[in-house]
DNA sequence: CCTGAATTTGTAATCGATTACAAAGCGCAC
DNA sequence: GTGCGCTTTGTAATCGATTACAAATTCAGG
């Protein structure tokens, strides 16, 4: 019934949207099938009096001085006069206005957004690096768009789309595996991107990583250092970057400490805790003599849920069996035992990683070369001497 | 006054468009700073030739039709004859065409991008909720964008402005303590809002939820049924919606099995790992006849680090004490002793959200009142009968 | 064969900001 | 007093899509 007035001023704009946001509960007439067709959901006064979202034109009115005035009032202050620079913040401060984000994009070309590509984002490591990242962007006046690939081959095509209808300045690329197709087109549309963790096999795209061989070298020489010699690697998804520096880190310290190739085993995982729970029964299967004491995995998920498992079978960690984990999530330090690990440095490599993208999408040309943060052993309960026997 | 003759009956492109898709900013240089300078990131030719990021007039050109047709093509495909339909798709696939957002969005007044507004990403139960968003928010062709609150009051302007700015449809409130502000002043400007596991103090706002008291009830009478007769229970912030109705469901069972008031005791906490410390530490310090038997705790993060801490100071869990966490976060089946706890359906509640949020932005009439899921105690090891003495 | 309705298509207006360009205002030196 | 250069301001073009409106086309019925 309230239809009535509201053909009363505005223009011919189509029911719907002259009906425009009111409470969606009052749906005036009874056909059922009124759907969408909301075109614009901005600026109608809605009869309530209160007034619309207020426009660069309604400022300027307010102001007395032209849109221009107002645009450069905002983004170059210093190119208007004091006088009119204080009306027009106190007409925009009046009114509430903030610039359309959509107009802006569509003509500065640009929008202030980063897209950040994690592979999962349920896993508190890359957690902190999106924690870490967000803290940088949000400094730099940007916003963050989080595309979970949850290892999932199809969501990538989703956030190319993304990217490719400008809804963002550039990409943070968390992803062991690099969405080839998805990075090649990103790149060849001119898109900046950052890999974290992740050594591209393009040299052009910057990253943030650790030394990943290195610290497996660490957690290889730390067992080896407590007199393991017989050592399990459980390992991420085949293919992926992080995994095989890893691998190669673990072969050489063993190799370096003297272990044989019968000294070693391996276990396929990839990272989740189902994988640590299959490693400790792939384990558990073998006969007590030619059971590793040393165990690296190289995420704390599956380490977690190896000691989880294997403690289930009556194998005490690290009495009998000493793990190492990868990552240095804060859980690890509320489980029992304590969980050994890697530190890495997540937030600081996505603070990192953020301002290098920030930097790429200004044109600032950055120093070539990948920024390698330092990742270090920190030592808790989870390992020990191996049992005498 | 040179504006008049252009409409007269020549194509009347831009000279830049005529001239064969060049970059407006392909000007002689010969000077070697080209970097800075660079207006539009979009579309330029880079020298080698490849072609820029194509637009509709483009495929429009290529498949022999207007941009109108295109446009409708791609939005509605039955308006248009097979036969162009097919010419179109063709075009589109061949130049690689992506819609500009930015243009879209100005016009259309919809940005397809929903803004989820978290307390905390680094907890695994907000983790769960977010993915279940995300899955239907892809489904229904939605972007998400999240904003981590951190805990951080000030981050809330800026997610506000991003609402304000027309970033996004409507957003997602996960927070305890909706934004007050924030969201009064997002509802003002008409954008809908779906809550998650908060009953907003606003009727209007729908809301998916569990029953928070009911959960707490349950978590009591499970230890009241195995015998506890004094408890701890270990808070959530304090004017927390949830915290509220949990304590209330706390104390309602409580009084129903007969406990006095000096059978209870209260620990303030936050939902973080250093708060179940905290509350331990408070338990510790009890004499131990005075030491409650039972503990609820109404986070699992706060419950694995009092079993932790308690723990340390060799108090047996669950023979010494028996712990109820809140949330069903993954790692709970991997600390030893495994969890008890409540599930809340963290994913299932984003889906619907999610949903919900849709459905109001599309401008579907919701039926009014907030979605109520089930949440169920899951028995684990954590809890069991108090010791006897 | 003609008329009117239904369908398909194209032309051009439009969304709301930024910014190129030109005009106006101002100060200073000649 | 005039002319030059610098700063401030306004006018209008522009970004790239969607869509109102009108024109063109098709088709059915008389």
């Amino acid at each position: 019934m309230p239809t009535s007035r509201r053909s009363a001023k505005t223009p011919p704009r189509t029911p719907a949207a002259a009906a425009g946001r009111r409470t969606p509960t009052d749906a005036p007439n009874g056909t059922p099938a009124d759907p969408a067709a909301r075109p614009r959901s901005r600026s109608a006064t809605d009869g309530s009096g209160r007034p619309a979202l207020p426009k660069i034109a309604d400022v300027a009115a307010r102001a007395g001085v032209s849109t221009a005035t107002v645009s450069r009032a905002l983004a170059a202050p210093d190119s208007v006069s004091p006088d009119k620079r204080e009306r027009v913040l106190a007409a925009v401060r009046e009114l509430g206005y903030t610039p359309n984000a959509a107009a802006r994009n569509l003509r500065a070309g640009r929008t202030s957004m980063v897209l950040v590509v994690v592979p999962k984002l349920a896993n508190p490591f890359f957690n902190g690096v999106v924690r870490g990242a967000d803290e940088a962007l949000t400094a730099e006046g940007f916003g963050m768009i989080i595309g979970d690939l949850d290892n999932t081959a199809d969501k990538e095509h989703r956030l190319v789309d993304i990217a490719l209808a400008g809804h963002i300045d550039g990409a943070l690329i968390l992803s062991g595996r690099v969405p080839r197709h998805g990075a090649r087109t990103m790149k060849q549309a001119g898109i900046p991107m950052v890999g974290v963790c992740v050594a591209s096999d393009d040299p052009q795209i910057p990253a943030v990583l650790i030394d990943d061989a290195a610290a497996a070298r660490t957690q290889v020489e730390h067992l080896v250092g407590l007199g393991h010699r017989r050592l399990l690697y459980v390992s991420g998804p085949r293919g992926n970057g992080n995994e095989i520096a890893r691998w190669r880190g673990f072969t050489e310290a063993a190799a370096a400490a003297g272990l044989g190739a019968e000294a070693i085993q391996r276990a396929e995982g990839d990272y989740t805790f189902a994988a640590g729970t299959r490693a400790a029964d792939l384990f558990l299967a073998l006969p007590a003599e030619r059971r590793p004491t040393g165990v690296v995995a190289v995420s704390d998920e599956m380490a977690l849920a190896f000691i989880r498992r294997v403690a289930e079978a009556g194998v005490r960690v690290p009495g009998d069996v000493s793990v190492v984990g990868f990552d240095g999530i804060e859980v690890g330090d509320y489980c029992a035992p304590r969980l050994t690990t890697i530190r890495q440095p997540s937030r600081d490599m996505g603070r990192e990683a953020a301002r290098l993208l920030v930097a790429a999408i200004r044109g600032e040309p950055s120093p070539p070369g990948a920024r390698v943060l330092g990742a270090e052993l920190k030592v808790a309960e989870s390992t020990g001497a191996p049992p005498r026997r």
